[in-house]
DNA sequence: ATAAGATAACTGTGATCACAGTATCCAATA
DNA sequence: TATTGGATACTGTGATCACAGTTATCTTAT
C-alpha cells in the first residue's frame, strides 16, 4: 500500500510516505505551527531527498487538508479561526465516542495493558516536562482506540482528524501548565473500556477529545 | 486551493485537479468498476496529459482510499469484500444521519427547490435508462444535504465516502432494474427536511444510505 | 523618513528521462 | 498436455530541468 496504516516509522518502501510520516508526526507533536510555511525544496534539503518525494507528501497532506496549498504559493499549516478549529474538534469528538463505544464491546487483557503503559509513559514525559513525547504518546492512546473498534475506514477518519488538530493542542497544552487533568480523564477511559462500560467510555473520551474544543470556545 | 470543494467541474488551475475531478466522477458514475487497474501513462495518453498531473491525481485518490496503490503496481479500484464494503455503507450512513440532522435545522426554502429539481431530473435519467447521469445526481442529491449542514469538515468526510461507495453503488443499481424505490426515499427525505422534523431526516437518510449496505448484506 | 517601484529570490507545476520491480505471454521441456 | 522458464512489455518511483506566478527586499524618488 502506497499509505497505510503509517503511524510514525515508515514501513512502505518510497520515499514519498517516509516523508509524509515525518511532517504527520511533526504536526502531532507541535514541531509544525499553525500557519507555518512548508517549502518543497526546503525540506528536500534539510531530509536530502530530491523535491518529488517531498512534493508528493505534501500534495498528499493537503488532500487529507492536513495541510493547506494554494497554486505556486507555498504550502502551510491551516491556520484555523477559532471556530473552525472548534468544529474540527466537535466532529473529532463525534468520530472518536462512536470508536469508544464499540471498542469497549471489544475489548481485550492486553488493550488494557498497552493503554495502560502508554498513560504510565505520558505521566513520565510530562513530568520530565517533554511536551513532544508527550503529545506523540497521547496520539497513540486516541489511535490505538480507535483501531480497537477494528473499522479501518472510521479508524483512518479519526487519525486524520487528530493529525489536523495536531498543531492546536500543541498549541494549547502550554496553557494547561502542570495541572495534569489528562491523567484522570485517561484513568477514568481505561477504568470504563475495562469494565466494558461502552457509554460511559463514549461520554469520557468525547469529554477528552473536547478539551481542545473549550480551549477555542464557540459554540458549533 | 489545490483540493477544495472540486465537485465535478475542475475550478483550479492545475491539471492534477482536472484528473482528480475526472476520475472521481467516473467513480461515481460506474465507469470504473471494482478491482479496475489504472495507468498513470494510459490516462495521460487518453487525456493528451503529461504523466505529471495524472500521477499526482492517483496518489491523492490513493490516500483518499478511493483507488489502492501497491509499490510499482498498477493502481486499482479498491476490490473490496462484502464485509469491507458493508462497513463502508455503515459509517457513510453515520455521517449522513448527522448531516441531515443538522441540515433540517438549517433548510431554506431555495435548499427543497433544488432537491425537489434534482429529484426530477433523477427520475428523468431513470425512465431514460441513463444510470450515468441517474448516479451522478444521486451523488449531488447527497452531496447537497452533506452541505447543508455547513460543516466542512463534515462534508468533506461524507463526500470522500460516498465516493469510495460509488463504484459498489453503480454494480447494485443494475438490481434493481426499474423498482425505483429510491424516488419514495427521495421524496420522503424531501418532505422531512421541508418540515423541519430533523429525526425523520436521519432515520430516512441512513434507510436510504444503508441501501447498498444491504445490498452486500453482512454484519457490521 | 516614508512610500513606491523594480529586481531578485523564492514558490509550486509540468515535462521528460532512467531505473528497478511486476505481470504477461509464449516457447521449450518434461 | 501440462508446467516451467525466460524474455518482453508493462508498472510506479525518483531525479532534474524550465517556466511562470508570488513574496520579499532593497533602491529610488518624493
Amino acid at each position: 500500500m502506497v499509505v497505510q496504516n503509517i503511524k510514525f516509522y515508515p514501513n512502505s518502501s518510497n520515499l514519498s510516505s517516509n516523508v509524509y510520516s515525518k511532517l504527520r508526526l511533526k504536526l502531532i507533536t507541535g514541531d509544525l505551527k499553525p500557519g507555518e510555511p512548508l517549502s518543497i525544496r526546503r525540506l528536500a534539503n534539510e531530509y536530502n531527498y530530491s523535491a518529488m518525494p517531498v512534493r508528493e507528501a505534501l500534495r498528499q497532506l493537503a488532500s487529507e487538508d492536513a495541510l493547506v496549498g494554494a497554486a505556486k504559493k507555498a504550502y502551510r499549516v491551516p491556520d484555523l479561526s477559532s471556530e473552525e478549529a472548534s468544529k474540527l474538534f466537535y466532529v473529532r469528538a463525534a468520530l472518536e465516542g462512536a470508536s469508544a463505544e464499540i471498542a469497549a464491546k471489544k475489548v481485550l487483557k492486553k488493550d488494557i495493558k498497552y493503554l495502560q503503559s502508554l498513560s504510565l509513559s505520558m505521566d513520565f514525559a510530562w513530568k520530565k516536562n517533554d511536551s513532544s513525547s508527550f503529545l506523540e504518546q497521547n496520539f497513540l492512546f486516541h489511535s490505538y482506540i480507535y483501531s480497537m473498534a477494528q473499522n479501518p475506514v472510521l479508524e483512518r477518519m479519526a487519525e486524520n482528524l487528530y493529525i489536523r488538530t495536531g498543531p492546536w493542542l500543541a498549541k494549547g497544552i502550554k496553557n494547561l501548565s502542570n495541572s495534569n487533568v489528562w491523567e484522570k480523564s485517561h484513568d477514568g477511559i481505561i477504568k470504563a473500556l475495562s469494565e466494558k462500560d461502552s457509554g460511559l467510555a463514549r461520554k469520557l473520551i468525547e469529554e477528552d477529545s473536547s478539551w481542545g474544543k473549550q480551549l477555542y470556545q464557540t459554540e458549533v
